[in-house]
Formats: structure tokens, sequence, C-alpha cells
DNA sequence: ATTAGGG
DNA sequence: CCCTAAT
């Protein structure tokens, strides 16, 4: 979709410089503000601007919401970005962004600010109006109450998808490869394919095409580790200006290399994963400020905040950063904490994501209203494609069987998903598989009919090597005998 | 502590 | 995902 557009190779360069961003008007603005600009402004944004870049996308879209005059320019553009802010927030907190969006935009009048603005981009500006959020990060459910994290990433990824941003901030350029599943298509091999926004599971097989074995998984395992390695050392940089933020009630000082090391932890992170991390923070912050009087504004800040980060550069920098007490370098390294032994038990407001991204984009309506069902899923962590595909490496390698060594292998960092959620997972692939592969020989409209809110399709690619290694490493692996097998490997 | 299986 | 039984 929008991701071929972006093909971004624009080099933008924030501009940021050591100076200090002082903040506090846009606080004080950001008040209840109904100025009302066309609500559905958003909506008409040009998708592309998102991802072209923090000071770009800053001035055209927070402060010249004049740009929305595209009626209806089509739905693609609509329903990608529409998903994507239902998943960050349900849509009226969008809507509310606005009033931010208004509020910055008569800060905005001179570039000067405009360009300030984009070091914000990397701060919270979202969190500005907490005077007292300093515990958010060390959310005990931070990992395991991730719910319905899984629209995010995907909606999100879908957005940026295979896009090439080269983020140049004094000298230093990073240049992040975002190799992820292209929304809907799944069709993280072959970017000029993509070119759909459904849910389809016809232009599925249509467009799908199948992908090396080796995947991207070991793609992107490989490459961003490396270039992690020279700069990983700055997460753990200074306790961060956090205690400053608080006490100047809102006023953020961030350093250029502060912007930078965000940029670069996010990009040397596993996109999906992150992004379903953001999801988490918002869905906590949500829980952390329930005082109506302020929360309200506080969510959709941050929403509106994380959202645009998110179309920046895919990444987004956690507050786990800013905080300083939990980058997400120390949380992944740390297995232990995230989904030990129980699980927190972290109850999850609102954000009936349901299975967002199977749905079409279409009955995002329905979606929206449909608040209810939230504490459903307590506590569900959505599998991103590149878990999935890191999961059918892992039995690949070891067969099934031996969960817990795929998960220490595999999964080391990611304390939530125990050897047992591998083998569900597992379960369920087998089941999906089989049934698209079904799919393929029936009648595929009708068939599509019942199955298409089954489940969200598997890129084609992956349903083979799931077939492939169930043939391999047939689930319940008995030998002839009836014994169980455990691969020596 | 792990894994298989069912709910 | 959760829980339980079996190893």
């Amino acid at each position: 979709m929008k991701c071929q557009r972006v093909k971004v190779d624009e080099s933008f360069v924030p501009s940021v410089e050591g100076k200090a961003v002082e903040v506090q008007p846009l606080l004080a603005e950001s008040k209840p503000d109904h100025t009302s600009i066309d609500g559905d402004a958003w909506k008409h944004l040009d998708i592309e601007d998102f991802s072209y870049g923090f000071e770009y996308g800053l001035k055209r879209n927070y402060g010249g919401l004049d740009c929305n005059t595209t009626q209806g320019q089509d739905e693609l553009e609509f329903g990608v970005l529409d998903g994507l802010l239902d998943e960050v927030d349900e849509v009226d907190d969008i809507h509310a962004a606005n009033d931010i969006s208004r509020a910055c935009e008569e800060f905005l009048l001179d570039v000067e600010l405009a360009e300030k603005i984009s070091d914000l981009d990397c701060a919270p500006l979202g969190r500005l109006h907490f005077g007292d959020s300093s515990s958010e990060s060390q959310s005990p459910g931070f990992s395991g109450s991730s719910n319905g994290v899984h629209g995010l990433s995907e909606s999100s990824i879908a957005v940026v998808t295979d896009s090439e941003c080269k983020i140049g901030v004094e000298n230093k350029t990073v240049k992040c490869e975002l190799n992820d599943s292209s929304g809907d298509n799944w069709d993280y091999q072959a970017p000029e394919n993509v070119f759909t926004t459904t849910h389809d599971l016809e232009n599925l097989d249509e467009v799908d095409d199948a992908k090396p074995e080796s995947g991207m998984s070991s793609d992107d395992n490989a490459k961003k580790p490396v270039q992690a390695s020279n700069l990983r050392q700055k997460r753990f940089r200074k306790p961060t200006l956090r205690s400053h933020d608080e006490h100047l009630g809102g006023s953020v000082t961030l350093t250029k290399e502060e912007s930078l090391s965000e940029i670069i932890t996010q990009e040397t992170l596993d996109d999906d994963e992150k992004l379903s991390d953001l999801k988490s923070k918002c869905i906590n912050r949500r829980q952390k400020f329930p005082s109506p009087a302020s929360k309200d504004k506080c969510l959709k800040t941050e929403s509106h905040n994380e959202l645009n980060l998110v179309r920046g550069f895919k990444s987004v920098p956690r507050e786990g950063s800013f905080t300083g007490t939990s980058t997400q370098a120390s949380f992944e390294s740390c297995p232990q904490r995230g989904r030990p032994k129980k699980r927190p038990y972290v109850p999850v407001p609102e954000s009936d994501n349901e299975d967002a991204a199977s749905e079409s984009e279409g009955d995002n309506a329905k979606r929206r209203k449909s608040k209810k069902s939230a504490d459903r899923r307590k506590h569900q962590r959505m599998w991103t494609l590149s878990e999935v595909m890191k999961l059918i490496d892992g039995i690949a390698q070891y067969g099934t069987g031996r969960w817990t060594d795929i998960k220490k292998l595999l999964f080391s960092s990611s304390a939530y998903r125990t050897p047992v959620d591998l083998r569900d997972k597992w379960r369920n692939l087998l089941r999906a598989s089989s049934v698209q592969k079904q799919k393929l020989k029936q009648n595929k409209k009708e068939v599509d009919q019942k199955l298409k809110h089954a489940m969200r399709p598997l890129p084609k690619s992956v349903i083979c090597r799931i077939l492939e290694l169930a043939t391999v490493h047939p689930y319940p692996r008995f030998t002839p005998g009836g014994r169980y097998i455990r691969r020596k490997n």
C-alpha cells in the first residue's frame, strides 16, 4: 500500500541540535479546545506525510490541518490510517488529537519552532501532562498485559513497510530498513506487489509471492544487531531528564544525543515487538491515569504523539527510554521479568481490538462501538508475523517438542511467550495453515466468506513453511511405535 | 520443570 | 490463553 509510495529516499534532517526545547507553551494551550477543526481531518491526511519525517510531517499535520482537502481521496489511505488510529486508541481520541494539533498550530507559526518540535517527536510530548507519571514504565504488567497489541503493530507496519528512511542527525545517519509484512498482504518479500488494503484472501493468493525459505526473520535478526552493536551502549545513557520533566512541570529538555539514541534504540530492535510494546504502553497509561479530568487529554495526547512517531519512522521511542528506568534493552535482556510464572494479570481497559487486522477496514465503525467485549481478552499478546516466523524457524531447527529450547534461543528476549505459548501457537498455526490449504482447493469466493472472519490470512509463504514443517515434524511426534521423540540436535 | 492436550 | 495430567 502506501508503503510503496513512501519508499522514502528522502533524507530529512530534523535539525536536532543540542539546544533544549521548551514546550511549556504547548502544554498551556493543549486544553479543552474544541474550536473544532474538521474532526475527521486526520483521516484525509495523506499518509505519505507521516512517513516523511517529523519536521515536515509535523508542520503539515499538526500545524497545517489545511492539507486535508482531498476528501475521500481514497478508501485506501483512509482505511490504513484509520485502522492504525483505531489500534492506537479509539478514534475518538484521535479527534481529540486535533485539539492538540490546534494547540500546536498556534506555536508552529514559525519554522524555528517547528524544528524544535521535531525534537519533541522523540520526546514524550504526550506525557507532558503527567505531572506525576514516574511509575508507568515500571508497570509490572508492562509486557504481560499487552492486550490486543497486535493490530497496532500490523497496521503501523503496513503504513511504513519496506520504506527505507534515513534519519540524518548531525552527520550521523541512521539507516533503518524496515522489513516487515506489508499489512494485510503479508507480502514482505516483494514490496512491489503491495497494492491492496482489503483483507480479501483473494488478494492474498494472488499477490502473495512465495518467499525464499530463509525468509526475513533471519534477516532482521542478523542485520539489526549489527547496527546495534555500536550504538547499543547509548541505551544505557544517563538516568534521563525524567526528573526534570516532572519538576519543570512539563518542560522537556531533550538533547540531540538523546533523540538520536532513541531513534537508534528503536531501530535496532524488532519493530513488531516494539510496536506491540508501544501498544502496551498506551494501554498501561490508560490504567495509570484514570482520573476523568485529565485522563482523556493525556491519553489522547499520548496516542497522538506516539502515533505520529510511528509514522515518522515506524519505531517509537518507548517511554522506558525516557524515564531511564527501564529501557527496552534492559527489559528484554531480562526475560524473567515480563511474565515469569503466573501472569501479572493486568486488566486492560477498553480497546477492543479483537482481530482488527483480520477484519476488513470497512467495519471500523462497528469496531469502535463495541468497547464492551474488551475485557474478554484479558492478557493476550498478538503474535506478529516476525514472531511467527521465528517460531517456525525454531521448529524447523529443533522440531516440535522442544519448546523450551526454542523459547530460550529464539524468544529469549520476549519475556512473554512461554514455551507453552509457543506450542499453542504452533498448534494454531497448523490448524490455520491446513484451513488455508483447503481454501485454495475450493471455491475461493464462497469459502472465503466463511473463513474470512475465522482468522487472519497468513502469507502463503508462511503457510507453506508450516505445512512443510508439519510433515517433517508431525505435531505430536510419535514414532510408529507411539513413543514421543525428541529430535536430537 | 516440561510437555501434551483439552477447554 | 488457561488449566491439568503425565513425565
